[in-house]
DNA sequence: CGTTAGGTTGAAAGGTCTCAAAGCTGGTGG
DNA sequence: CCACCAGCTTTGAGACCTTTCAACCTAACG
């Protein structure tokens, strides 16, 4: 049996991450279109490689950084799935987002120098160590990427509008079909299967992120199901019927 | 009576906005601490202030910009409130946020260089317009400029995150609490009393955004001055317990 | 002084949560 | 190979919180 894929490597060695201090290289990245890098020609797609850290490992339920942690990276997800969370003044966790391969992370510790919330890896993962520092010193020499990085925390402001708006103003079915259909368009552009997906989550997990506890994500796949508008497998999950789900998550259809 | 003051002009006149055509001064402004320019040395403001267009009345419940409407400028608030809302696909509105002197409006924008939602003065009000391919033309120039410009967008992140938070999981007597003491931390660090404020939106607004009905938020008003935690005037508020209504905000403290 | 918009209050309905029990699955050890 | 356990999930019943529907109030305004 090999041993050299990125899961075995994480699972087999002792430390949780930081195992892998391979360099990472943007031009030969599957993601780059998707990623930071995005529309950049080769040459300045070198320069954003010169001052990209080392890639970096981080195990399922290993944190990639902790609130009040010091700022000093952003990360781009290169595999794997993360979930981020605030912790309130009640000890209790609310997750404000999951994120998967070609996104950003750490956007939210900018204006204070310290992460704002917890990311850890929902599986095995490996993300791109980007130095800000770093990156700062690139903006004047590539305009480019400069307006790309605007572009990009300004469609994580767009998100966390979309997210508010759900919690703000959708009943619970309403919010279970908008957070299905919102994975099914983040797979479709990554290339996989709109209709067929794992969930990296827990049921848990997705109560805590919609507002909703546990035992209503339960009764809303059991419903889902009942109308056959999906299957589900443990956390295997196909869409039987995309478009209603999109109408049910828009409010333009119900399921009495 | 004079009849020279921001809001009769923008009263008396036909056009509800553009009816400021004075150039802005960022060195002159009471707020350029508060604002964009916050950190910049003189010589630096001056290049901001060349790049600023003009300022801009927007009368009470006229928009400063509408959903899909091309995004050209960000806008700084001089003086007045105003509210930000999407609309969803079944036609209702969810506000998104209050916004005060000094804060920036547009930054959702950038993404894809059309708004994402509608910005309307809940009061006579004025901004300057920062044209934001100028603002663009100064980041390689004015590095502190830049820096600056990232801490806001990634304050606005961490803003909206705090808002799911709310949304997601606190009780309506927990988000009205939170609500008020954010209003009031507001006011504080723009010199205003944190304790004794009006509020510029109407209990179905808030309700609107805090995800509750107007009937409820007129309850948990009154249940508040029950509790002696506040003193209400329609719209004239004094806090009078601020940190029992922390308390109550943070979970820490129940209102039985 | 009637009208209207915004706000308050009450009673009943409804949706989601809480609590409880049972089912399923994968891992562990005999 | 099977029994057993722990963790996650499902399902049910009742409670609770917030909404809905309705009536009433108040201030502003023509």
């Amino acid at each position: 049996m090999e041993n050299t894929t990125p899961q075995s490597i994480a699972l087999h060695s002792s430390a949780p991450v930081n195992l892998s201090e391979i360099r990472a290289h943007c031009s030969s990245c599957s993601l780059h279109q998707l990623c930071l890098p995005m529309g950049l020609a080769e040459t300045d797609m070198d320069k954003l490689d010169k001052i990209i850290g080392r890639r970096r490992r981080v195990a399922r339920d290993s944190a990639l950084y902790r609130m009040d942690d010091p700022f000093t990276n952003l990360y781009a997800i290169r595999f794997g799935h993360f979930k981020t969370y605030q912790i309130n003044s009640g000890g209790q966790q609310h997750i404000t987002g999951f994120q998967m391969a070609g996104e950003l992370l750490g956007m939210d510790a900018i204006s204070t120098e310290r992460h704002h919330c917890d990311a850890i890896a929902l599986e095995d993962s490996e993300v791109c160590e980007i130095p800000f520092s770093g990156l700062e010193g690139l903006f004047g020499e590539i305009p480019n990427l400069l307006s790309h990085f605007h572009r990009i925390m300004s469609r994580e402001i767009t998100r966390e509008q979309n997210v508010m708006l759900l919690l703000g103003s959708m009943r619970a079915d309403q919010r279970f079909a908008a957070f299905l259909v919102n994975l099914s368009s983040r797979y479709a552009t990554r290339g996989y299967s709109s209709t067929r997906f794992q969930l990296r989550m827990s049921r848990e997990e997705i109560g805590n992120y919609l507002g909703l506890t546990i035992e209503s994500v339960s009764r809303l796949l059991s419903k889902f199901k009942k109308l056959d508008l999906l299957k589900v497998d443990h956390r295997e999950i196909e869409l039987l019927q995309l478009p209603r789900l999109k109408a049910l998550a828009a409010g333009t259809e119900s399921c009495g």
